[in-house]
DNA sequence: AATGGCCCCAACCGCCGTTTC
DNA sequence: AGAAACGGCGGTTGGGGCCAT
């Protein structure tokens, strides 16, 4: 691609140099227009490659060190529900990054998913382990209780996740109680899921839970449930979480 | 001390949607 | 309206560090 045309262009791990220029450019330019950043400052990177490593890596928002408890219950119950949308996920934790999501979510969380399932990945499409499902649902609850007040969705959380728990098996469908066991979509599941639940409902408010169900009628998940977790805010700012203040 | 295996994470890749011209 | 450029996303990889043997 560009590396064909431009062929000193640099890979590989940046440099303290590199990293000292691409800051100086972020802070004169700002964050868009990466490739003319790229190009005007000199850097022999694209700018793909300066966008990552800033959001990545440089941006002084970035919070450091490791995840706390919270955040690791946070990461745990929104995968459950959104799966491996990272991006999403990254938008209710300040200062954590998808990148940063996902690699935890492989090192760590992944591992406690699948010991909590006997150490096995389940089958989900032969739609087996009922008492999965339900150990499964004891833990979240237990989850769900430890969650604090600070983030201003204890109450809520811990009825939401209880009411979903009892419906989503006959309401939810196939999704839901797969990502509930840990168990990935492939890209291609979730595009058609995506575009599934778009087509499906015309709020941003709606339950996500209720879309993926293949005989979701009438036995929808009351509207008026608070359940936040489901409503996708446009700006994630606006979302009510103190973890952003 | 050497080394082989595993873990972690930064960086890259490819695809897709959006914006700009 | 359509092509090109740009930006964002999720998946994957490579290499450094750690640890057990």
């Amino acid at each position: 691609m560009d590396c064909k045309k431009e062929g000193a262009l640099r890979r590989g791990p940046w440099l303290e140099e590199e990293d000292a220029r691409l800051v100086k450019f972020v802070t004169l330019m700002g964050e868009h227009r990466w490739d003319s950043l790229a190009r005007v400052s000199g850097l022999k990177r694209n700018g793909k490659s300066c966008r990552l490593r800033w959001i990545n890596y440089l941006n002084p928002s970035l919070k450091r060190g490791p995840m706390s408890k919270e955040e690791e219950i946070i990461i745990f119950q929104l995968h459950a529900l959104w799966g491996n949308k990272w991006s999403k996920i990254a938008r209710r934790l300040p200062g954590r990054t998808d990148n940063e999501i996902k690699n935890y979510w492989r090192t760590h969380l992944r591992k406690k998913v699948e010991a909590q399932n006997n150490d096995k990945i389940i089958d989900w499409r032969g739609n087996k382990g009922e008492e999965m499902l339900r150990k499964y649902k004891e833990s979240e609850i237990t989850w769900t209780r430890t969650t604090t007040r600070e983030h201003g969705f204890e109450e809520t959380v811990k009825e939401d996740k209880q009411i979903n728990m009892e419906s989503d098996k006959e309401t939810n469908g196939l999704i839901c109680e797969r990502e509930h066991f840990g168990v990935m979509n492939s890209p291609y599941e979730n595009r058609i899921f995506d575009w599934i639940f778009k087509t499906s409902i015309d709020q941003s408010d709606a339950n996500i839970l209720e879309d993926h169900s293949s005989s979701s009628s009438d036995n929808s998940i009351n509207s008026n449930d608070g359940s936040w977790w489901f409503q996708e805010t446009i700006d994630f700012e606006e979302f009510p979480c103190s973890l952003w203040s």
